[in-house]
DNA sequence: ATTCATTATAGATAATTATCTATAGATACG
DNA sequence: CGTATCTATAGATAATTATCTATAATGAAT
C-alpha cells in the first residue's frame, strides 16, 4: 500500500461513506456529487490494493480490510482534530510556552502579575531569568526571550515597548536620622553622608547619576553593593543612605524613612519590551493581554500606568502584516 | 487549520525533517533536492497555519505547534504502517475471515483439515454451515459461502472445483447377517433385503439411484432415513442394510461389516468448489494452499486424492487476471 | 571579510486530484 | 415488468501537487 498520495479528504470521504453505509448518501451529506464519492472510493481502494467495500443486502458493508480501515481512518482524523484543538488553545494564547527576562529590581513587582496569570493559564510554562541590567542586555541582544523588562530599555531599533507601572525612585534613611523628622531636605545635604548605591549600569544607578549631573552635584563618600536587599538592610542598620525603587521597600517599613527631598522621585516606569524580528509567542502575547486587562487589580493603584494597550496595538499591527 | 490537502507523503517529509533537524539532510535522506523539501514545508505551514520550524543554534528545531505537530505525523504514519502490516497478513490468509458449507456427510471428514489449520492460523475466524444437499445448494446459489464442499458439485457455469479426497460408497451389513462370511455378493442379492437410505437429492441417494439403473436393478423394499448416522446404527441393529460413505463408519465397527459386493465401492470424490463470481477471500485460499500442502498429514492414506494444486492454479490466474 | 553550507525563492512542467455533467448498468419495490 | 434509486463509468476541466534546475539570500565559521 503506497500512501504517497493518500490525502485527509479522502479518508474523510471514506468515512462518511462507511458511516452512511451508502455512497449517494454520503455524496448528499458531503456536499458532492455521488460520481465524485464514487471515484473517490475507487482511487483508495486501488491505493489500498484491496476492496474496501462490498453490498451486502442493499447496504454498503466494508470487507475485512475496509473495516480495518475504517478504524485506522476514524483514528487519524481524530488525531488531527486533536492537533486542530491544540492549535486553537495555542494560539488563544491558553497553552504553550514563553519566557520573560527581568532585571533584578523588577522582581519585586512581576510577581504580583505573573502569579494571577498563571492561576488563569495553567497550561502555559512560564520561565523567568532574573539577573542584571548587563546580563539581561545580553540576553536581549541574543533574542533568548519574547519579553523583557526594562526600566530603561536598550535602543528600540528592532523592539517596541509599553510601560505598565511607576517606578519612583526615593531617598531613604533610617527613622532616627536628623534629617528624618524634616519638611523638606535639599539633595545638597544628602551628598555629606555616605550613599549606599547599586553598581554603575544598573538602571537605578545610571538614572541616579544623571540627575545629579543634570543638577550639577557630585557624590560624596558611597560604598557599592550589588543587591537592592542589601542596600535596604544597610540603610535601616545605618550604614548610610540611598536612592531606592520605591518598589523594593516592604509595605510596612518601621526602620526606614522616606526622605521629602526636592526634585525626588525620581519618575522612571518599568515596560515590557518586545523584539519586533522573533516572533511573539502566542502564550508571551496571551500575558500581555492579561496583564492589560488586570493590571488595576494586581498592583497597588498609586504605581498603575496602564500604557500597554498602544503596545498591543503595534504587536497587533505588526501580526496582521505579517 | 485545514487538513483537506494534506498528505501522508507530507507528514513523511515534515517527520524525516524533524528527525534530520536539517533540510538538506532530510533531502538527502529522502532522495529529494533540497528546494522541493522547502517548499513542501512551507505548504505545510501554510496548511496549519502557524510557523513550524525555528532555526535554533544552527539546527531547525520545532515551535510548539511544530512539536505537537511532530507528534500526531508520527502516530499517524505509524498507524498506517501497522494498517499496511494488517493488509499483509490478510493477504497471506494468516489473518481474516471465510466461511465454508458442507453438505452433511462431509462433516465426518472436515475436522481433520480444519483443525490442524485452525492451529496453524489461529487468528482466521472460519464459520461452517453445514446441511443436507438441498440446503447446500440454496446457500451456493445465494453466494453466501467463500467455500463449498460437494461430493456431486452443481454446475460449474460460475465456479471451479478441486477433488481432495475419495469418498467411497460400500454396502453394510450387521456383523451376524447372513451374506457377511460371503467372498462375493451380487448387488442384486441385496435388492431383497430392507434398504436403508437417505432422502432423494441427497448425494449418496442421487449416486446409488442412478448406479441402480445402470445396472438394470431396482429396490426392493427401503426405509428412507435423514441421517447417516441413524442410518449406521439402523443397520447395526438389524433394520436392514445399507450403502453409505466409508467415512460414516467408525475407524472400528465391530457390529458392521463391509459387503464385498461386486460393482462396489462406489467411486465418489469430495472437493472443494469455489464460486468464480465472488471474490475469494485471501483467509479462504489461504485454507486451500493449506489443505493442499498438508491433506496427506491429515487423512488416511488410502482416501488421499489431491487435486488442489489444479484448482489453486486456475484460482490464481483468475486472480492475475482481475 | 571570505567562504562554505544551508535555506529560500522563482520559474517550469508533468502528474495527480477534485470536481462536475451525462449516461449506462444494477437492484430493489410494488 | 416497469420504475425509482442506487452505483459505476466516461469524459472534461480547473486546481493542486510533486518535482526539478537555477539562483539568490542567510548565516556560521574561519
Amino acid at each position: 500500500m503506497n500512501s504517497r498520495h493518500l490525502t485527509f479528504r479522502l479518508l474523510q470521504v471514506y468515512a462518511a461513506v462507511v458511516g452512511a453505509g451508502s455512497v449517494s448518501e454520503a455524496a448528499r451529506r458531503l456536499h458532492l456529487t455521488q460520481p465524485t464519492v464514487s471515484q473517490q472510493l475507487k482511487r483508495l481502494a486501488e491505493t489500498v490494493g484491496e476492496p474496501l467495500l462490498e453490498s451486502r443486502q442493499g447496504r454498503l458493508a466494508p470487507t475485512e480490510a475496509g473495516a480495518e480501515l475504517y478504524r485506522a481512518s476514524r483514528e487519524v482524523l481524530g488525531r488531527f482534530d486533536d492537533f486542530g484543538d491544540y492549535l486553537e488553545a495555542l494560539r488563544g494564547g491558553e497553552r504553550g510556552r514563553f519566557s520573560i527576562a527581568l532585571v533584578n529590581t523588577a522582581q519585586y513587582v512581576l510577581p504580583r502579575l505573573l502569579g494571577p496569570y498563571s492561576q488563569a493559564f495553567p497550561e502555559v510554562d512560564v520561565t523567568v531569568h532574573i539577573g542584571n541590567r548587563r546580563h539581561m542586555l545580553t540576553r536581549f541582544e541574543r533574542q533568548e526571550d519574547d519579553l523583557y523588562v526594562f526600566s530603561h530599555p536598550p535602543s528600540l531599533a528592532h523592539a517596541v515597548a509599553g510601560r505598565f507601572l511607576r517606578n519612583p525612585l526615593v531617598a531613604v534613611a533610617p527613622r532616627d536620622h536628623p534629617l528624618a523628622g524634616r519638611e523638606r531636605v535639599a539633595m545638597s545635604e544628602l551628598l555629606g553622608e555616605r550613599m549606599l548605591l547599586r553598581e554603575p549600569g544598573s538602571a537605578t544607578r545610571m538614572l541616579f547619576d544623571s540627575w545629579l549631573q543634570e543638577q550639577g552635584l557630585t557624590l560624596g563618600p558611597t560604598l557599592q553593593m550589588a543587591s537592592n536587599e542589601a542596600i535596604r538592610v544597610g540603610v535601616a542598620s545605618g550604614m548610610g543612605l540611598a536612592v531606592l525603587s520605591e518598589h523594593v521597600l516592604p509595605s510596612e517599613h518601621p526602620d526606614l524613612v522616606i526622605l521629602p527631598v526636592a526634585g525626588l522621585p525620581l519618575e522612571s516606569h518599568w515596560q515590557f519590551i518586545v523584539r519586533r524580528d522573533r516572533r511573539l509567542s502566542h502564550a508571551a502575547l496571551g500575558f500581555l493581554r492579561f496583564a492589560e486587562g488586570h493590571l488595576g487589580e494586581c498592583v497597588e493603584s498609586r504605581f498603575l500606568c496602564n500604557e500597554l494597550a498602544g503596545l498591543l496595538g503595534r504587536l497587533e499591527v505588526a501580526d496582521a502584516a505579517s
